[in-house]
DNA sequence: ATTGCGTATGTTACCGCTAACATCCGCCGA
DNA sequence: TCGGCGGATGTTAGCGGTAACATACGCAAT
């Protein structure tokens, strides 16, 4: 094995370093490797040269204390683990590149307090905007966001009023479309099957638009089943099994995402059930995972990577007070008659 | 609408304005918010509240200038949207989470480019460890991590030669194993399927052993088919059609990652095919996904939330040095006879 | 030669916080 | 009475950069 070039330095460089071995000022070493302010193309090309070979790395904590400008955007979500949100991260990504912002993911597991806690964390860098998941916060993060003096967008979630912009769809909405489609489609003895999470709050208002919209119909929820934790795949399998074995005349599974929906459509199948004849079947987000099944199930899609989009956008330009409202489309797949 | 209680400050807020509103030195509020040093239980009340009241959010850039102490830990990724680097992300989470230590995710999409980028982008943030994922970097990036001086550990690959710590599997062994697997089993016409991208060098690997353990049984593999983009589990049905229309008398298919796997096993189901009688699969990585399929899909885990706990605990040692290979497990499933 | 101006570079004073040291005070034992 | 000591608090000097202003220089116009 042979030793790097230069043995590896006890202290880590400074501008100091890189100023002395170029012969000139560190702030003329700061112009260059910021490339700001006139710097002739000489010395220029000294500097970046020194820099190279020392391999200095700018200490962004300095720079970011000295300018009061920080290039990081808090990105606060629930979970990664449910092929939602790394979509919506891919739309924010994608716009921020050409910004010179990057984007700092924060879990919050779907627990608000958690969620108070990785907001004032990342405040505590002083970001130069937070895209935060749902409009719903506790007390102490609500006045955070509302005194931070940055530009904050909410995603995913329109039903309710955002601290300052907010950016996705109505879940209520989604709900109540999708009810009226499967109303329209002779279906009638209806029943749900979802997460258990209290605080999955865009789940819940997909229910509640979907129930507003079957009473208006004279219907109500034949059954309902509720899992938390676990494959969804498996747990849609389960859960489905669960409710065809209690209420064996349903004729219409309606799933809160399509994780649980796909693994329903696969026991349904299994079962050699006429789909969407006997029972149908819908779901909710419209990832890309269900093309791949052998029956196109019935889903809405979120337009995650659009929420993300527009999200940068917003932070991008600084601007506050905006709400964009996405239409989510129906996709009828093959499992809705 | 009400206003807050408050009207926002224009300025954000300091220690100053802490010390000022609970007449002791921003000295003793810094104490206070640190529970460091010896303050009165009365004083520390008094500054508490008042921090509370004003709503102050600490400046950790200037906290980290000025003790040159940094709380963040930079993970740099290929990608988030396949499953496997959630799950080691779950791990290292969970693991830093009673340490004080931060993760903060970086995301390459396979690129060495972008990977050296966002490498430099993390470091000069001054982090207190990386832990990126694989062995290959570019020289810039390599030489960056050799003087960085902070805890190193490159995860998921011990095939090679670790700048400082290391966690992981060995990929090439991986591969040779489930060959040596299908061989006993029986199979001979054996082919792969897998992804086209040239920086998955850990795909590359389990190919690598895959094909060294055949060719010592004197076989070689009698089709292969890449892919890249779109929806792993419809490319999975895809590229097993198109093997077995080329390649009819194939009798065993091994697949480079689970998604594509599973596509294939629906799609050899779909077809009525004899598994694992006529056909055998296998895949890689034991994702959870698998357990809602109808059959159960021969895999070998990938001890990836293992590997984030480990490495995790080595940057909270602040570690050098180590490298720790986990032995993944073949799972034979339903699909290997 | 003098003025004036634009380009290239240097100087100074912070940014908001914390390490390290200094100070103050009350109380104990000698 | 006094020194000493430990707990509570304050003071000072940076951390490593950058904004803003100051300076030096060359050259065209007067």
């Amino acid at each position: 094995m042979s030793l790097p070039p230069k043995a590896p330095p006890k202290r880590t460089l400074t501008l100091r370093d890189v100023s002395e071995a170029s012969g000139v000022s560190e702030m003329t070493v700061s112009r260059v490797l910021r490339s700001r302010g006139d710097v002739s193309p000489a010395t220029r090309e000294r500097v970046l040269i020194a820099a190279r070979t020392l391999g200095y790395v700018p200490n962004k904590i300095a720079g970011a204390l000295a300018s009061s400008r920080v290039n990081l955007v808090a990105v606060i979500i629930p979970s990664l683990s449910n092929m939602v949100f790394p979509e919506v991260m891919a739309g924010i990504s994608a716009t921020l590149e050409s910004t010179g912002l990057q984007p700092v993911v924060g879990v919050t597991n779907y627990s608000p307090d958690r969620e108070e806690t990785v907001l004032y964390e990342m405040l505590s860098w002083r970001p130069s905007g937070v895209i935060i998941a749902g409009l719903e916060h506790t007390d102490a993060a609500q006045a955070m966001l509302q005194n931070a003096g940055i530009p904050i967008v909410e995603i995913m979630d329109i039903d309710g009023t955002p601290v300052d912009s907010a950016v996705g769809i109505s879940h209520r909405r989604a709900g109540r479309q999708m009810a009226e489609a499967i109303i329209a489609a002779g279906y009638r003895k209806i029943a749900f099957l979802g997460t258990m999470m209290p605080h999955d709050h865009r789940a819940r208002k997909r229910l509640e638009g979907f129930e507003e919209a079957l009473s208006k119909a004279g219907l109500t929820l034949v059954d309902r089943e509720f899992y938390n934790g676990g494959s969804a795949l498996l747990k849609g399998r389960e859960m489905t099994a669960a409710v065809q074995n209690r209420t064996p005349d349903v004729d219409f599974l309606y799933y809160s995402n399509d994780m649980i929906g796909a693994g329903g459509l696969l026991y349904c199948l299994h079962q050699g059930l006429d789909i969407p004849g006997k029972i149908g079947l819908a779901a909710f987000n419209g990832v890309e995972l269900l093309d791949g099944l052998p029956r196109q199930l019935a889903t809405m899609d979120a337009c995650r990577y659009e929420i993300g989009c527009r999200a940068a956008e917003i932070i991008a330009a600084a601007g506050s007070n905006n709400v964009v409202e996405l239409t989510p489309t129906l996709q009828r797949g093959d499992t809705i008659r």
